[in-house]
DNA sequence: TGATCAGTAGATTAAAAAGGTCCTTTACAT
DNA sequence: ATGTAAAGGACCTTTTTAATCTACTGATCA
């Protein structure tokens, strides 16, 4: 289940959208650098949320992407697994990526009991919902850090 | 919360040595080879799991290692710990080891509701029943894969 | 119509973890 | 004392992850 950097930036960038408001399109290079984040490598990461339908991308005079749907409609789950894979639920917690339901890992009976709060907790927490958090949280936060990684 | 191959190592190995009976003293080298494990890399391990009293290790004629309690009173936390670092609980299920309370990730307030449930089995759950899970799996399992990967 | 600029996509490289070995020292029963 | 494996640290190798590069596509506008 462990996400990588990639999901971290994903998610950075997308709150940064929401907070635009939806209709804003901006460009992939523009967010990278208010976001400080690689822009070559964040390019790749909202191709992959063009094509899962999270973000929608355009070309020509006003470019670039903004958010498909609104922030409220936008499932975390939909967002890392357009990152991640759609395979993600199906990693076990344990050992990531070593564990088919055909040989188990040694604890794949545990994992099975806790990975529905898993799967609950992504598909109900919404991209607004990470946005308010996100927004309460760096209220508290001293001013003297400046942007900070996950 | 995701375990390296040493957690898996170890596990498999303890399962061994809590097969042969409580008391018996084998040597690395001796589980290395009966788990098909490398050798030099699972003697690590069980200076781990000795340091953290897991183990018992024996020098002289009758050398080795043993259990250093009967599996039904060793829980799965313990082990895990004392492999991958008494941390082990603070880290995020998401972002693995970049998760301080001070700055915490974009998820850790989701991570938060979640990681009771985790600290209960690893808790609850003992050796010994990781032992009778994987003595009901193997018996199952067909015979022709030897020896099998987490 | 062709110059431009960003999105699209895959290949490639670089950096960082993880996995594993080796070698030297220590402890202990004989 | 001696021999043996445990103990522990330094080191090397492999794999994974992160990031860059290069070439191509499509929409605008001079």
């Amino acid at each position: 289940m462990k996400l990588n950097r990639e999901s971290e930036y994903g998610i950075r960038a997308l709150i940064f959208l929401a907070r635009q408001g939806r209709e804003r399109v901006l460009m992939a290079s523009t967010v990278a650098q208010e976001q400080d984040l690689p822009q070559g490598f964040l390019a790749k990461i909202f191709q992959k949320l063009t094509r899962h339908g999270v973000l929608r991308s355009y070309r020509g005079k006003q470019r670039g992407y903004a958010l498909a749907r609104p922030p409220e409609e936008i499932a975390l789950k939909e967002v890392v697994e357009a990152i991640e894979g759609p395979d993600l639920m199906d990693r076990c917690i344990f050992w990531s990526n070593r564990c088919p339901t055909s040989t188990p890992c040694l604890l794949h009976e545990w994992y099975k009991e806790i990975k529905p709060q898993f799967d609950q907790m992504l598909s109900q927490t919404t991209l607004a919902a990470v946005v308010q958090q996100e927004a309460s949280l760096s209220a508290l936060r001293p001013a003297i850090e400046p942007k900070q990684a996950g």
